[in-house]
DNA sequence: GGCCTGACCTCAA
DNA sequence: GTTGAGGCCAGGC
């Protein structure tokens, strides 16, 4: 029902909305909810699209990073900088301690 | 159309 | 922990 339109982007800067402050989550994450399993790429390619596009102002990708729990964008300091001001936390080697700031997406049961 | 690059992911060594 | 190779798809030339 995630439909099959033509707004892929739009579909993953929707769910990059979704992800509350204080978490981040991994671009296989949003591929997959966005209903793109594999295609984690295109998630970084849309996200990178937004550092030229007029969506940087609307879309909080400094909340996502990569399965490593680490940061891939060149602003690197800037995204730390931002996520730490959201209540992220980093270890002393930049990674990010997924399991506990990782957004899994919307799971009522745990 | 083809070729190279890229804000990625996973498996194997 | 790291590095290498394969797979995925979208731009730019």
């Amino acid at each position: 029902v995630e439909n099959d339109s033509p707004n892929s982007y739009e579909q993953i800067y929707a769910l990059v909305c979704q992800i509350p402050a204080g978490m981040v989550s991994t671009y296989g994450r949003i591929a997959l909810l966005a209903g793109y399993p594999g295609r984690a790429r295109l998630v970084g390619y849309a996200l990178h699209s937004l550092s030229d596009a007029r969506a940087s102002g609307e879309v909080p990708w400094w909340r996502v990073i990569n399965a490593a729990g680490r940061i891939s964008s060149p602003n690197a300091e800037l995204q730390r900088s931002i996520l730490e001001s959201e209540g992220v936390q980093f270890d002393p080697r930049g990674y990010v301690d997924l399991g506990r700031f990782v957004w899994e997406g919307d799971h009522e049961g745990d």
